[in-house]
RNA sequence: GGGCGCGUGGUGGAAUGGUAGACACGUUGGAUUCAAAAUCCAAUGCUCUUAGAGCGUGAGAGUUCGAGUCUCUCCGCGCCCACCA
């Protein structure tokens, strides 16, 4: 017996042989294929949380797997450092932001390296530091000279709350995704950088991206949002000109005032418009409208129905009657009232449309409050165009030129006719809208412009003067952005005539930073360049970037299309040459844990709930997501400290798959914690009648120990399977089922225990990935000298994966009446034999015939009888 | 409103169209112990009286020799998007 496995020490010890041997430096290598594993990495926030722990472990058996594999490995790590958070402490309790941030790093660095994760610090980033941010100035100088930055006055969603320009991206549901305020709309100058350029490309990238989840896909694809359609000009007449007058000579197509662009994705039914409508803030709607009476009301209407989605279904809709016409561009005495209306948005499309009551449900609810036609232009048996808009197949009906046609060729037809008389021309719409990069913040990247106070020119800081660094005194007591109201650091000179100049004051979006981080991991110290060329083109080809990148699927449209956009922006400025930054995508699910409540819905912490000499006072709720709030916290430190990395590891691999939300519960942590002392405690006791670490192979063994030595070198494939399925949980049930093979396995003889120890060997190997620490202590216990960490994978002897005999079930009628024990190539005929000797069989059939007689060897037996 | 996904024991979850419930948690009984913890052994889908049988993957239909798995309809849940023309 030895002593029991002192699981802090032993944890401590590996690590530091780790780190002392350099076990997880990566270099590139040209003769070793290479595998970039990376998961997105973390704001530092102070502490790890039980996510970090899920995305950390995960990303980790992935490393250490490929890294027996054989692969050459790059697994790094690093901050994602600017942010609100650390402006938020410096209001709140006085410290820098950048001291905040460092010392945050520093804790997190010492909790992440306590779960023996293989990472190689030598390439850690902190984006927050000029030697990182330096880079993506830079980089912005370079964009701006291709075109891929620029600036413009804009209406901007504003964050009242943090005093911010948020991205569409940002706001959720018309409030600030972090705090939550109502967004306002002000028109400021902001930068930004042309995702829309790369729309068609980003869209089309997904469909290579086979190893994401479809989700992802789906998601970005419709935020990208594509659509076909038809822009189209409409003639506007003068109310004095429509109202009811033969006057249809003037021609106004000359004049472009008066003419007003609509876009939609269905101009086959043109020929049903009965209105046309253009946004609240369309530049026509102030000119056609703006002297009229209820105009204004109508406006501050317009804009105090709320964003929200509840608003928005209850949200009646609302138009105003402008009094103008546009003429129908095929029907010369039809003249369409032009309204404004409230569910028109004005930055989509041309902010304007035609209505078309009977095929759009918007138009018809409109158009019954208003007391329009509505003409039905579809014709299909389920159209009900009394009830509703019909919006499905059919053909063209009541549509001169276009009468029979389907909706695909009428739409071809239409674009054909408008293309030809010079009225509109077939496009492309995209939902996506260019990127604004511009915050008023504090804690984020300086953008690298000046603004010659003369003419007010827009001047790049030259590359030479880079990096623009963020001053130190900073005065976070005043509002608004502390960088306009510092005293000194905005006033300099233009650097191409030496005159008086203002800097920019914004800083970059701090999503800038985490776009490009995994190309900087590739050559983390180049002083020069973002990244060498030579370095990335190893890491990151143009065939691939990093092949397993781990992380939340709340990045699903911010940081995984903005990465994808940042790649392509690099490789159109000659930065690198690959296509896409992530070849494999995964999304974990979250942590969850219990929430306890008292009867006055006060929330308990789980040790206040466990206090309770009544528990009738308070009850348990459901398992949620981990929050401050709810007090269902658990603090990984805590964790770590009590029952060791490896338990950690090993119960957030087990229970759910990670792709699943994963419950945390005290009863799971300690099962993991109690296999962790079974595994050593069964190892250390055979210890002592093990054959040494190179005893040569004997030739034969007994029954029961083929058994053994087939069921382990079994476990070896199914166990590289799951992990690369990233079926972790079936990893750790495989493991555990090899683990109870061996602990029931009673030697007996040298045959035996070379077994035995060939299936521990096994075992220790297989479950490295996953407990790191436990497999290291255990492999020097069995006398080897080397480091496991150093070892290759494990490799399956192939004829100890055959089955010889195999039990398969026999059906009558297709139920299950009994099970045969067989030989895996057995014939037909003994089948027969095997299925019609079972009691259970021949009562079923009860004398009948066999009508037909079904047997897939090695699967299953079905008489059916009848 | 649109899109995507999911419904399996008391719980988390396994099942290339072929023995449903692997592996665990929990529960129950037993061993060990002065006692407890830890550990070990056994049982554990449901129903019926044990040997045994019947029923079982949200509901209903279909395809098939055979369906948790494929198809359709319905019910329930979750996530994402949303006056996007």
């Amino acid at each position: 017996m030895t002593e029991r496995y002192n699981i802090k020490e032993c944890e401590a010890k590996w690590r530091a042989k780790w780190d002392d041997n350099n076990c997880f430096e990566a270099h590139e290598d040209a003769d070793k294929e290479k595998y970039y594993v990376l998961e997105m990495f973390p704001y530092p926030s102070g502490r790890i949380h039980v996510g970090h722990v899920r995305n950390y472990t995960l990303g980790d058996v992935v490393a250490r797997y490929r890294r027996a594999k054989g692969y050459n490995v790059l697994r790094p790590m690093g901050w994602d450092a600017f942010g609100l958070p650390a402006e938020n402490a410096a209001i709140d309790r006085g410290v820098h932001p950048a001291k905040w941030t460092i010392s945050n790093t520093a804790e997190m660095r010492e909790q992440l390296k306590s779960m023996g994760l293989a990472i190689d610090w030598s390439r850690e980033i902190t984006t927050c530091m000029p030697e990182y941010y330096r880079h993506e100035q830079k980089m912005f100088l370079r964009f701006l000279k291709n075109g891929i930055a620029y600036r413009k006055e804009s209406i901007v969603n504003w964050d009242p709350v943090d005093n911010t320009v948020l991205a569409n991206e940002q706001v959720v549901d018309g409030k600030g995704w972090r705090t939550g305020a109502p967004v306002e709309r002000k028109k400021l100058n902001q930068w930004f950088l042309k995702i829309t350029d790369y729309a068609d490309d980003l869209l089309e990238g997904l469909e290579a991206l086979d190893r994401w989840p479809e989700k992802v896909r789906t998601m970005q694809k419709n935020w990208i949002g594509k659509s076909q359609g038809l822009k189209l000009n409409f003639t506007i007449f003068h109310p004095e000109q429509s109202e009811g007058s033969q006057n249809k000579g003037e021609d106004f197509s000359a004049n472009p005032e008066m003419t007003l662009e609509v876009f939609t994705t269905r101009p086959d039914t043109i020929f049903g418009a009965s209105f046309a409508a253009i946004a609240a803030d369309h530049p026509l709607a102030e000119k056609l409208a703006g002297e009229k009476e209820g105009f204004a009301d109508f406006i501050r209407q317009c804009q105090a129905t709320g964003t929200s989605e509840a608003a928005i279904e209850q949200a009646e809709k609302l138009g105003f009657d402008t009094g103008y016409t546009v003429q129908h561009p095929f029907l010369e005495d039809v003249k369409l009232p032009l309204y404004i209306a409230n569910f028109i948005l004005m930055d989509y499309g041309t902010g304007a449309i035609y209505g078309v009551p009977a095929h759009d449900q918007r138009d018809y609810d409109f158009a019954q409050k208003y007391d329009l036609p509505i003409k039905q232009v579809i014709d299909h048996d389920e159209a009900n165009t009394e009830q509703e808009a019909y919006t499905g197949a059919g053909k063209l009906i009541n549509s001169d030129f276009l009468n029979g046609l389907d909706i695909e060729n009428a739409k071809a037809e239409i674009i054909k006719q408008c293309e030809e008389l010079g009225i509109g021309e077939g496009t492309t719409q995209y939902r996506l809208r260019d990127w604004g990069i511009s915050r008023q913040r504090y804690w984020g990247c300086p953008i690298p412009v000046v603004y010659r106070e003369s003419d007010g020119a827009c001047i790049p800081v030259p590359e030479d003067q880079l990096p623009v660094e963020l001053p130190e005194d900073i005065d976070f007591s005043k509002p608004g952005n502390p960088l306009d109201n510092h005293p000194t650091w905005k006033h300099t000179t233009c650097p191409q005539t030496g005159q008086p100049a203002i800097r920019e004051t914004d800083t970059f979006d701090t999503f800038f930073e985490s776009s490009w981080y995994q190309f900087r991991y590739c050559d983390p110290h180049n002083e020069t360049e973002p990244v060498g060329k030579d370095k990335s083109d190893y890491w990151m080809p143009q065939s691939g970037g990093v092949e397993q990148y781990i992380g939340g699927v709340e990045h699903a449209v911010l940081h995984l299309l903005y990465a994808r956009f940042f790649t392509r922006a690099m490789k159109t400025c000659g930065y690198v040459s690959c296509d896409e930054p992530f070849l494999g995508l995964f999304t974990q699910g979250m942590v969850t844990h219990e929430t306890y409540q008292d009867t006055d819905g006060k929330w308990l912490f789980p040790y206040e709930y466990e206090a309770l000499n009544d528990k009738s006072v308070a009850k348990v709720g459901p398992s949620i997501k981990m929050s401050k709030s709810k007090k269902n916290v658990v603090d990984p430190e805590d964790i770590l400290d009590t029952y060791g990395a490896d338990a950690a590891r090993l119960f957030i691999l087990s229970d759910s798959p990670p792709e699943r939300d994963l419950e945390w519960t005290e009863s799971g942590i300690e099962g993991a914690w109690k296999f962790v002392n079974k595994l050593h405690r069964i190892i250390s006791d055979s210890i002592d009648n093990l054959p040494g670490a190179n005893t040569p192979k004997p030739s034969d063994f007994s029954e029961k120990a083929s058994e053994l030595r087939s069921v382990s070198h079994k476990t070896i494939n199914g166990i590289s399977k799951s992990i690369e399925d990233f079926a972790m949980n079936k990893a750790v049930a495989q493991m555990r089922e090899l683990s109870n093979a061996i602990s029931s396995f009673r030697p007996e003889g040298e045959t035996d225990q070379w077994a035995l120890r060939e299936s521990f060997e096994i075992l220790i190997k297989l479950i490295n990935p996953m407990m790191p620490h436990l497999a290291e202590e255990l492999w020097s216990q069995l006398g080897h000298e080397n480091l496991l960490t150093n070892e290759p994978w494990p490799i399956a002897d192939e004829s100890l994966l055959k089955e010889e005999t195999v039990t398969i079930g026999v059906q009558v009628n297709g139920k299950m009446r009994a099970t045969i024990n067989i030989a895996m190539d057995a014939n037909e005929e003994t089948a027969r034999e095997a299925a019609l000797a079972q009691d259970n069989v021949q009562r079923t059939m009860d004398g009948k015939q066999i009508r037909k007689f079904i047997y897939v060897p090695g699967k299953i037996v079905n008489l059916v009888i009848g």
